[in-house]
This record gives C-alpha cells, sequence and structure tokens, in this order.
RNA sequence: GGCCUUAUCGUCUAACGGUUCAGGACGCAGCCCUCUCAAGGCUGAAAUACGGGUUCGAUUCCCGUUAAGGCUACCA
C-alpha cells in the first residue's frame, strides 16, 4: 500500500458533532495504524452556513479529543491552503476543463425556474431530475447569456445509461445505474464549487489515498466515481461509516439531544471517555475489551472490523465508560481538575490535602468530576437545604437530646478521627439507649442535608469536629 | 415515489457454515456486604425480523417479504 494518506473533511457550521468526532477518529486511527498522514480539511463553500470561529473551535475541539493532524489550516502542509474558500481558482480551472472536454456544461435556471419542474416531475411521478434544458442551448446562446451576466451554474453530464460501480472498504461492491444520476451542479452561480467538485478535486490533488466518512454519502459517490473518471484520475480507496443513531434510530440529531463534542466537554466528559465510547460505536476489537487509550485503538484498529449498521448513541453506557475513566484517574489528578470548577463556583480556600480527601471519600460514587460539586457540595458550604423525606423518618423526638451529646462528645475528642467519631456517637447511642442507627441518620441529615453520601464517619473526620459542630448546632435549632 | 444501505438481547456488539443451553458490555431485577448512597461480589430475565431455498448442517451463503435508515438542493 502506497503512503496513506486520509482526510477529515468538516464544514465549519458551528460546532464537531459527536458523529464528526467518530469520522475524524477513524481517519486519525487509520493514519496512525499505518503510519500516514491526517489532514484536517475545511469545506467551507456555503457562503450561507458559515460560522464565525467554527474553524477555531473544530480545530480545538479536535486537540482537546487528542486527535492532532497532520497538515491543515493553522499547520500548513504541501497542499497548503487547506480551506476549499482559499482554493477557489483551481476549482474554476477544474470546471473549465471538464466544460471544454463536453463532461460539463453551463445552465441558466432561475431557482424559480427549477422548483417548478421539480414540481412537475412530482406531478408526474417521476424522480426529480434536471432535465436538461440547458443543452438545447446553441454555443452562441451559451455565450450571448454568460456576456450578458446571467447568473450561470456548471452542471456535470451524467452518462445516458451506464452502470457505475465501486467498491466499498465497508460495504463491499456498490452498483448504480447512471440514468438515476442527476446532472450535479459543480460550480455555483456564485463561483464557490459544491461539494461533490471541490471534494474529488481536493482528494485528488492532496493525494487521498482512503475516503473514511459517513454513509450519508455513498449515494453520492458515484457522481464522484464518475468525475474522477472524467478527470482521468485515479479513484481512491472508499469507507462509508456506518451513521450514530437517536433512540429512535433516526440520524443524531440535535433535536434529540446533544450532538456537540463541546456540550459532552463542558459536561465534564473525560475526552478519552468519549473517544473510547465513540470508537466502539461501529467497530470491535473482536474481543472482550472495551477500554481503549488513543494509543491500544491505534494498535488494534481496521476497517474491516468496522460493522455496516447504525449505531444508536446510548447515553447510559457513555456514562459508564466516563465512570470507568475517572475511576483511574489519581486523586491528584482530580483535585486539579476540580479546583477551577470549585472556582467558578465561588467556592475556593481549600487545601490540597483537604481535597485529597473529599476525592477519597466520593470517588467511587461520582460519574464526573461536575459530580463532586452537585452530589457533596456539604464538603464546601454548609447545607442550605434539608431533605424533607429524611428528616420526616430519621428526626425524633429525642434526636437533639443524642446529638447535643454527640456535639459535647466531639469538642472533647483530641485527635478527630474517624474511629474515634465512631466512638462517641456510639457511646452517645448508648447513653440514651437507642441504636447507632437511630443517631446516624438524623446526624447524616444535620450535616449533609441529603441522605445520602460516603461512610458517615470518615465524612465526619474530613469536615472536622468546629465543622460538625456547628452543623449540628444549627440542625437542632431549626428542627428542635 | 425512486435509488442505495442495513437487519443477533432495550442499547453497543461477538460468533467470519459445525466444541453455542447464541458469548461479553451498558442498562434492568434479585441476593450478599452495609449507618445511607455508591463501589464490589454472586445470580437472573433478555436476541438471531419473517418466509423460502443451498447444504449432512445455517446467526453465518442466496432469493423474496417486511421494517428501519440514508440520499433524492446552486447544503455539506
Amino acid at each position: 500500500m502506497s503512503q496513506v494518506r486520509v482526510r477529515f473533511a468538516p464544514s465549519p457550521t458551528g460546532y464537531l458533532h459527536v458523529g464528526g468526532l467518530r469520522t475524524a477518529l477513524y481517519n486519525y486511527l487509520f493514519a496512525r495504524k499505518h503510519q500516514g498522514t491526517f489532514i484536517l480539511r475545511i469545506e467551507d463553500t456555503d457562503r450561507t452556513r458559515l460560522v464565525e470561529g467554527a474553524v477555531e473551535n473544530l480545530i480545538d475541539t479536535l486537540r482537546w479529543a487528542g486527535l492532532e493532524f497532520d497538515e491543515g489550516p493553522g499547520k500548513g502542509g504541501p497542499d497548503a491552503p487547506y480551506v476549499q474558500s482559499e482554493r477557489l481558482p483551481i476549482y474554476r480551472e477544474h470546471a473549465e476543463r471538464l466544460l471544454r472536454e463536453r463532461k460539463a456544461y453551463y445552465a441558466f435556471d432561475t431557482p424559480e425556474e427549477l422548483e417548478e419542474m421539480r414540481k412537475r416531475q412530482e406531478k408526474m411521478r417521476i424522480p426529480p431530475k434536471y432535465d436538461r434544458r440547458a443543452l438545447k442551448l446553441t454555443a452562441a446562446e451559451v455565450e450571448l447569456k454568460l456576456a450578458s451576466g446571467i447568473p450561470a451554474v456548471v452542471r456535470m453530464k451524467v452518462p445516458e445509461t451506464e452502470t457505475v460501480a465501486f467498491d466499498d472498504i465497508i460495504r463491499g461492491r456498490v452498483e448504480f445505474s447512471s440514468d438515476r444520476l442527476d446532472d450535479q451542479v459543480l460550480l455555483k452561480s456564485d463561483g464557490y464549487p459544491t461539494y461533490h467538485l471541490a471534494n474529488v478535486v481536493d482528494d485528488h490533488l492532496m493525494g487521498i489515498t482512503h475516503v473514511i466518512r459517513g454513509e450519508e454519502w455513498l449515494s453520492s459517490t458515484p457522481k464522484h466515481v464518475l468525475l474522477y473518471r472524467y478527470l482521468g484520475w485515479e479513484i481512491p480507496q472508499f469507507a462509508h461509516l456506518p451513521l450514530l443513531l437517536n433512540p429512535d434510530r433516526s440520524k443524531l440529531s440535535k433535536r434529540q439531544g446533544d450532538v456537540a463534542v463541546e456540550d459532552y466537554r463542558a459536561k465534564g466528559f473525560f475526552p478519552e471517555a468519549l473517544v473510547n465510547f465513540v470508537a466502539l460505536l461501529g467497530w470491535n476489537p473482536g474481543d472482550e475489551r472495551e477500554i481503549f487509550s488513543l494509543q491500544d485503538l491505534v494498535r488494534e484498529f481496521s476497517l474491516e472490523r468496522v460493522g455496516k449498521s447504525g449505531a444508536v448513541f446510548n447515553l447510559e453506557k457513555l456514562h459508564w465508560m466516563n465512570t470507568e475513566y475517572l475511576r483511574r484517574r489519581s486523586n491528584e489528578d482530580l483535585v486539579t481538575l476540580l479546583r477551577p470548577k470549585l472556582a467558578a463556583a465561588g467556592l475556593e480556600g481549600f487545601s490540597d490535602s483537604y481535597l485529597m480527601q473529599v476525592v477519597g471519600l466520593m470517588k467511587e460514587r461520582v460519574n464526573s468530576v461536575e459530580e463532586f460539586l452537585t452530589f457533596s457540595s456539604y464538603f464546601f458550604r454548609d447545607p442550605g437545604s434539608y431533605d424533607e423525606a429524611s428528616r420526616k423518618k430519621n428526626w425524633t423526638a429525642e434526636t437533639s437530646t443524642v446529638l447535643r451529646d454527640v456535639a459535647q462528645g466531639l469538642d472533647a475528642l483530641a485527635p478527630c478521627t474517624a474511629t474515634g467519631i465512631e466512638e462517641v456517637v456510639r457511646v452517645a447511642a448508648a447513653k440514651r439507649g437507642i441504636s447507632a442507627g437511630k443517631v446516624i441518620h438524623p446526624l447524616r441529615l444535620a450535616l449533609t442535608g441529603v441522605a445520602l453520601g460516603p461512610g458517615l464517619f470518615e465524612l465526619m473526620a474530613v469536615l472536622g469536629k468546629e465543622t460538625c459542630v456547628r452543623r449540628i448546632e444549627s440542625a437542632i435549632a431549626r428542627f428542635g
């Protein structure tokens, strides 16, 4: 196999889609696996859909995910520029070549005329397709229209009846009959190319060996094959990836949940977890391993093991995956990640050793760094409210009396250790002749405001006795 | 409507004609552990869309049906 060159070619319409992330990932893995080159190319040929800052966002998100590209915008490379809007003359040149060779032709139809034509065809129940009225124009008529500045497009001339076939790495041989193919617009009236022209021209000029992209492109591939043939170019290998799906099995869309990688990033998912998760949507190693670092994936990946059917983007498994990665992080790492989130919530001034203890207690109970705050805010501030169900169930007539005993016992406790605290609590319970549980549950409520969390004595040792006593007193003041 | 693609537990998937009561994972249920919640351990329910072939033998190959999805733009 000659030197592998692959590309990820998103259009900058705002954010990186998780489906795009997987496409980028598979391209990246394939390139690295074969010591090839991974190229980022920006397909910004639709001026109406441009979004400010989208390219920077795309690059930033790719970097976050760990997918470094070798050539692309901002990075340069032998085939620069890698932004299609900066390559307009190249597309025009090739369009003109096709024009000269009569493999393409000018058309001057207005959007209204095309719309009308489509409606008529629909009514007659025939497949909507350009009727080639522009081909009836004489050379002189075309010249005249061009000269007078009437908006013109260049359309490719698809052969009447011919079988267009190609071999897809994932799907095998796929055949189309050319009479079903439309005379695709190649160059728009604003001078920009359509995807089809720009894509084929760039893939050839950039020496792309494998086109790895989503299945939504499968139907337009015969047009691309025809274009390669018209231009006399070698056809790259195609690999059309199965789609990522909504729970209802339609193509993954914004309507049914988060599709932007940055949404998951903002929610605190680890890049390794998201990457690992999407890698397994359509690909598997053939055995029962599921946790893979990017390096592992590079080693194991192959297009041959990519499946054919669409995969539902299953949030629950992503959560599990993220939890797996969280458990694997060191407590030090987690403290480092937690600190800025605390600061953002206006919670500062905690020592590393304090946060290390919090992380130690909560690590097995949270699924993301965010959850250290949402599930255990009581480590960082006194409870603002108390779980009502737990209060009703656990706060009895004798509670305040026994908690006062506990507070007193804590005051007297010299080294405030978990075992020492446990002793205090059990002694207080014994003194009033009640079970330890009768103390533990209301005590937890008084200290944390909630009914769940880590072992109470460890938790109290971390909070420290001043905080514990203060919270006990304020709960007693509140509930009597 | 036309063209193309796809079809194993709810979901992600394994089994590339034969040591398969169809394996694993997520999720779910139960039990154990236990001061709660988790974690952990154990157990369980849960699938080859349907109908024809081919074959000694089909989840696996072929055909049809059905269903789902994609495409059908001067969007990518």
